[in-house]
DNA sequence: GATTATTTGTTCGTATGTATA
DNA sequence: CTATACATACGAACAAATAAT
């Protein structure tokens, strides 16, 4: 055993692992600004060189700081510092447009599928509907300058919007579409927090690691009338998004 | 083909599929009792002699539940049913032991460590104190019927509140505790939500297996007379409670 | 469009130290 | 004291995704 202190700071054999200084010191480097939001870290040859270890040892510490959100490996690219989680005011006015525009970022959202169904149970419920009758349900995912940070299933009273998948998918926002209805103001009702990991299908449309918790926020919009209009189940990527209620 | 109608309402070729179809039935036994929380289901096998489907499609329906926390699924056991998550209301008037005891629940909350501490940036900035002024920081665990919901750290500025942490021992109840400190009311001023997985002193705390997911709650509460009085990060076990915004 | 280089992801194998039964 | 399990660390090779040529 010799030539264990090339990198200054990283001490053997003294309680504390090799991948947890590495751990710390990719945190620093953060902290500081060394690495910015956005910015890819060196690759993990590069560190490995730097910090005078296998490149398995900076493995570990890389999953350490991507399990706490600070980082995002993507294959053939390269790891990448996380942005710090947006915070998303819940509220009877929430708009997902208007709080991502907010906070100087792009909203848009895609139109992944839409179908005609009949309404479950707590649909029917929410939406003050006879269970079974047809809602229009549309799988969605909303994005902040590309980056995926929620995904939602929405149900909407079916005669009444019949146009809104076509209005949703040229417009991206929830808001412009139900403009295009004829809805021009609407308030949520109520909403429902939930938590746990994401399944394979939910991680690959928020481009998160399976198993990664999201967050289940369950609402109904109801419009100037208080005729519900939408129910919704909206998985919030919980390392990219702080719900924030009051203050 | 043929013998494929013999459960009563399982109409097969109709729009809905057979999962689904199974899926209703055993949220509707759910419901209704037939199936209580803690109880375990019939086993797969069974279920599916039951509706006179495949095994396969009875899993799907029991994915189905699994999905939305209603079951739980455990190799070489069974699948059981999960109890009902707690509605815990977010409000600024958020008081844990009226929650619990509005739900039929007796509530307690034990305080496991308290010590003064300089306050960090982030308690200075939300208690209006001046960075390093000493607080008082309790660690506490707050139970409904013996099982554990949730876990605090608090944060209390100090020379006005010296005796809390005897009060709280003696009391079970952070509101009761602000009583006998003379502050007859409190409301709460901001929360902000994340969520993530349970390291395993938390887990410990929590009674939940380390990486189960914890909803992250912090908040400030306030007096009447708008002075803050308590800073506050607490944990909930992500399965057993649903926070509430409205509605 | 095809090729190549780069980068992360996965799986072997080996060895060592540490905590536990 | 021994045996077992677990975590840590190094080495090698290959697979898979991406970016550049």
């Amino acid at each position: 055993m010799e030539a264990q202190a090339q990198m200054p700071g990283l001490v053997r054999g003294e309680g504390l692992t090799a991948w947890r200084q590495i751990a710390d010191a990719l945190i620093a480097d953060i902290a500081t600004g060394l690495y910015t939001a956005g910015q890819q870290l060196p690759s993990e040859a590069a560190l490995a060189a730097r910090f005078a270890v296998n490149r398995h040892t900076v493995r570990r510490a890389l999953a350490a700081l991507a399990e706490g959100g600070l980082v995002r490996a993507s294959q053939g690219r390269g790891t990448f510092v996380e942005a710090a989680p947006l915070a998303y005011p819940i509220g009877p006015r929430t708009r997902f447009s208007e709080i991502v525009a907010g906070a100087g970022r792009e909203a848009w959202g895609d139109l992944l599928a839409a179908a005609t169904v009949p309404a479950g149970a707590e649909q029917a419920e929410a939406l003050a509907l006879a269970p079974g009758a047809p809602v229009l349900e549309l799988l969605t995912v909303h994005r902040a300058d590309e980056t995926p940070l929620s995904t939602a299933l929405t149900w909407l009273p079916l005669p009444r919007f019949s146009g809104f998948s076509e209005a949703y998918a040229a417009r991206g926002s929830i808001t412009r579409a139900f403009a295009a209805c004829g809805v021009d103001d609407y308030t949520r009702l109520s909403t429902r927090i939930r938590a746990r990991p994401a399944d394979a299908q939910e991680a690959e449309r928020l481009d998160i690691a399976p198993g990664r918790v999201v967050m289940v926020v369950s609402s109904v919009n109801i419009d100037a009338a208080g005729v519900p209009i939408q129910a919704n189940r909206t998985l919030f990527a919980a390392d990219r998004v702080e719900l924030v209620i009051g203050g």
